[in-house]
DNA sequence: ATTTACAGGACCATTCTAGTCCGATATGCT
DNA sequence: AGCATATCGGACTAGAATGGTCCTGTAAAT
């Protein structure tokens, strides 16, 4: 299927978390756990992955924890989703030139390689910040995907 | 990965194929398969497929083989991607509601929504007709997608 | 009647995913 | 100094999904 592992999601509602005002800062794995009720060990080791790819701080020792590295503003859906998943990239040929015996003859692949782009750049316009409004403000500005939410084109507005 | 399975790219390329000018119609699973350089058992487990889903149509016996259902341009990528993939949604949750225990305190959930459908309105705006443009020619006109390809927004244009 | 070709589904090997656990290291507190 | 708390890095495993094969049945053309 075409969907993030659950290990990504994971890690999205962990970042989601960590930027709420009312978090505390440095927030350690077993309180981001409870907090998402997931399983620490599960927990831990995303939190790992995302401070080796620079979008948190971990802190050791007692009173430690993990704090974000930037302002949410800063910090993009394709970011997080990288860290676990590595490239966005539709398609095996578009990450590996070379790997398809017939790329010559292949129609598709410049195509592909364009809509790759596309998803990517849609995407890269969500920011954490905006994943983190509390669900009872609950508006965000997807206006911004560039693509009108309601599904009718207004982009004159 | 977030990635397509191979048996779909498979499939939009065999449907890339079958959108040739040149392509005769219909075309036999085996024709199919050495046209795209795939195992025959495979190709025609797609062919199948897609012929189920309405978007070829299959004619049996001797001199006959799948043709398209529709003209190329009323064809879409995410028609193609769900025969094979199911329906796009990045998150689990987005798909079947109640799954997951801690809705409620979800701050992620609503925002997906809206990321979701936005994924599939970008992908819905290229058609096969886009991705059959022979490679000599090679102008797709993405801009179509909604964001600019060159990465600069010029919407004003 | 015979040949061609699709229809449908069972089946298997391999890979990937999700999740657990361990020893090592760094920090704060008493 | 010594102890408790946390992260760090990686090994490991059960289970599921994926990619691919094969077989029997049925429809159409010659």
């Amino acid at each position: 299927m075409i969907r993030l592992s659950r290990l990504t999601d994971y890690a999205i509602v962990l970042m989601a978390n960590l930027a709420q005002p009312e978090a505390r800062s440095p927030q350690n794995a077993r309180d981001a756990a409870a907090e998402a009720g997931l399983p620490v060990p599960v927990v831990s080791k995303i939190l790992k992955s995302l401070a080796r790819s620079d979008l948190l701080v971990s802190h050791r020792g007692s009173k430690g924890g993990y704090s974000l590295a930037r302002p949410p503003e800063e910090i993009t859906v394709p970011e997080m989703i990288e860290v676990l998943e590595g490239p966005i990239r539709l398609t095996e040929c578009a990450q590996h030139p070379g790997a398809c015996v017939q790329e010559s003859s292949c129609h598709v692949r410049e195509p592909w390689q364009r809509i790759n782009a596309a998803v990517h750049e849609a995407l890269s316009n969500v920011t954490l910040a905006d994943l983190a409004t509390p669900t009872t403000h609950g508006r965000i500005p997807l206006a911004s995907l560039g693509i009108d939410p309601t599904g009718i084109d207004s982009r004159t507005a």
